[in-house]
RNA sequence: GCGGGUGUAGCUUAGUCCGGUUCAAAGCGCCUUCCUGUCACGAAGGAGAACGCCAGUUCAAAUCUGGUCACCCGCG
């Protein structure tokens, strides 16, 4: 059985829309945010404290579980879902993107696919991973051995992990590349998504799943770059496929070098271009204006570490803007995060003793910073969602 | 009082024996910026020291000599 999508109502101003996502995990309302638990947790969290939260979905790695524990231990463990404790909707990234920024064994710094822009890259390195018609064969950034993950092994293992979100394998492309890198990125992922469909059809028919891992959607990805030509022409194929929703992947946000009205301008090209009928996630973004703006713009869905990233980089995300509580100026400031702020944390600590965990490297700082983050998120979200309900957006 | 040791950035120290473009360096701390499909304890920049003080030897001293002060350890 395949994953349902209902749309509840349309924005009367914008491509905005509220919707359900049904699942044999639960039902998710859109438009979400899923929180990253990359290795099966987010980071410094239980599961149910996302609960707690409110979140009804999360987002983890193909490519980190896969290489551990593996998905075989997973599996045994009863799915991903027994295993971490979560029940509620789990989406998992194919491990396309991290197979290029992290299996080519180089630079961890970079936050991002691997660029030529990158003066300290060891030359060749990129080299490490080799891109070839079955898939990918890159080393594993743990411990150097060789990998491969290929459109259907990733549809395997996610299948094995009882993903209820399952993304196509894919191939990104850096923001550098020139047109023809580009579009021979953006090929190979259609012809992957074909093979990712067939994969998952076979696995589905063959009813090696078990009864809970069906009632879930398989999602194709949208390539294209930083050009308008390939992103539609992309969106018009990958749109067309019996996917169940679609992902829109590749390099956006300033960090890429791309700025956020050229991310606009693809999700205003790309969406019309989809079935309406489908939701649609923006991966890896973002911060919260991205989300706004793309909601406006019709997306369904998102991912993003940000907001755990930067909690545990000290950076609280509030309505008075960012803040970096390890500071000194936080030392000895009796307010609590955000004054505005329900969530546990505010309610509870003070600026300076937060200010404090993170000087002496407590790790409950992280901890309850990431809960403010994620919880300020979801309101956030929540808050939009109402918007929308209301015809205000 | 005698003998020995130590004194280099806010802190902990490297360099001193074999004086001179590895001599003013590192880690931590501090300040600033950053983190968007990977990184929990992360990245990039920056400020900060007339090398205890005084004198001497020398073309040249953190580095050698003498004195002086402070602290530490022994013995009285």
């Amino acid at each position: 059985m395949k994953m349902k999508f209902e749309i509840l109502k349309k924005s009367k101003r914008s491509e905005a829309r509220l919707g359900v996502i049904k699942t044999a995990h639960g039902v998710l309302h859109t438009p979400a945010f899923f929180p990253v638990a990359t290795k099966a947790v987010v980071k410094t969290l239980t599961s149910s404290d996302i609960k707690k939260i409110g979140f009804e979905g999360i987002l983890a790695n193909t490519y980190h579980l896969h290489l551990q524990p593996g998905e075989k231990t997973i599996k045994k463990m009863g799915g991903l879902h027994k295993f971490m404790n979560f029940q509620g909707v789990i989406a998992t990234d194919s491990g396309g993107f991290q197979v290029f920024s992290l299996g080519a064994g180089i630079d961890h710094k970079t936050s991002k696919i691997p660029t030529k822009s990158e003066p300290n890259r060891p030359q060749g390195s990129v080299g490490l991973v080799k891109v070839a018609e079955d898939g990918v064969y890159f080393k594993s950034h743990l411990d150097g051995s060789k990998q491969f993950l290929g459109p259907e092994s990733s549809i395997k293992v996610q299948q094995d992990l009882g993903a209820d979100i399952v993304f196509a394998f894919d191939q990104p492309s850096s923001p550098l590349d020139n047109f023809t890198k580009t579009q021979e990125a953006m090929e190979r992922t259609h012809r992957w998504a074909t093979r990712c469909l067939a994969e998952n059809e076979k696995l589905v028919k063959n009813q090696k799943l078990k009864i809970q891992n069906c009632e879930q959607g398989l999602f194709g990805i949208i390539q294209g770059g930083k050009y308008k030509k390939l992103r539609e022409k992309s969106a018009k194929i990958i749109g067309q496929m019996d996917f169940e929703g679609f992902g829109i992947g590749g390099s956006f946000g300033s960090s890429y070098g791309d700025s956020k009205k050229n991310m606009l301008d693809v999700l205003n090209l790309t969406i019309p271009l989809l079935p309406s009928e489908k939701p649609r996630h923006l991966l890896g973004i973002g911060h919260l204006e991205d989300l706004e703006m793309a909601i406006k713009s019709g997306v369904d869905l998102f991912d993003c570490v940000y907001p755990t990233r930067m909690a545990r980089h000290n950076v609280a995300i509030t309505s008075l803007g960012n803040l970096d509580i390890a500071k000194t100026v936080f030392g000895q400031d009796k307010k609590p995060l955000d004054p505005k702020c329900q969530c546990p944390t505010c309610k509870n600590y003070t600026r300076a003793y937060l200010c404090h965990l993170f000087k002496a490297q407590e790790t409950t700082g992280s901890r309850l910073l990431t809960y403010h983050n994620l919880w300020f998120f979801k309101q956030f979200v929540d808050n939009i969602r109402q918007k929308v309900e209301n015809n205000k957006l």
